[in-house]
DNA sequence: ATTATAAATACGGTTAACCGAATATCGGTG
DNA sequence: CACCGATATTCGGTTAACCGTATTTATAAT
């Protein structure tokens, strides 16, 4: 991480600003479910509607996300389209915040805010 | 990752809430730079003030909100707050994301809004 | 004890991200 | 070609996250 130093200004923000985008991707539970779904093997989407219990539209603006993040990628297979994890790292990165997120459980549940900016009443 | 559908709902929805919430916390790019320099070392709130150059306030808040997502650590030195990387894993999270940003910069740039919800103004 | 420096917290305003609901588009099939 | 099922997009409203500014708390040195 610390070639980003070695960035004129203007390389640097753009990096830091597609980075915080890029883990934005993955700051929603829904869009997380679907990343584990996904994990398992690839879906169309109707099938992630009916799996996930929430509306099509919903779901559709989900994956539109992940694909911009360039978690998932798609296939046409028949009349359907079929979403797929698109990088190994992918799994990678969520073992390993599953990891961290174990064993600081209490403490992340314990910040209701997640940037502790506003409020933080603990 | 998968091990999440061997969960209770209950469960599950709390660590899917618990893991994006983690991964708001790397959602912000003031908050990877202040993670960048301090992959390169500790630092104290005025030294990482003054490298950021920002306001102190501002800093403690994006300390504060690293610390609860169990990014960073703390630790009294005299006078000083220092702040360090509290995980191996943090860095191995930040050098997965930078090769998948690499990879896929332009499509993440293009994307105006992270989620594609709203506008979508490609 | 007082003061000064370091750090954390609080507040109001602004913007971005989410949702539900509705609507539009696309592509295969009859 | 026209239809229909599958998917994508749009819109308005609501909440959460960020910033600038101001203030408060804590700690150390005089």
């Amino acid at each position: 991480m610390s070639a980003l130093r070695k960035l004129v200004p203007e390389e640097e923000f753009a990096l830091l600003e597609l980075s915080a985008k890029f883990f934005r991707g993955l700051g929603d539970p829904t869009r997380l479910k679907i990343l584990d779904i996904l994990l398992d093997g690839e879906q169309s989407v109707s099938d992630l509607v009916r799996l996930l219990g929430i509306q099509q539209g919903r779901v559709s603006n989900h994956l539109a996300c992940l694909k911009w993040c360039g978690y998932v990628t798609t296939a046409s297979k028949g009349r359907y389209t079929v979403y797929c994890i698109a990088d190994k790292r992918v799994k990678q990165i969520l073992q390993l915040s599953r990891e961290m997120v174990a064993k600081n459980a209490e403490h992340l549940w314990a910040c209701t805010r997640i940037s502790a900016m506003k409020g933080l009443r603990v």
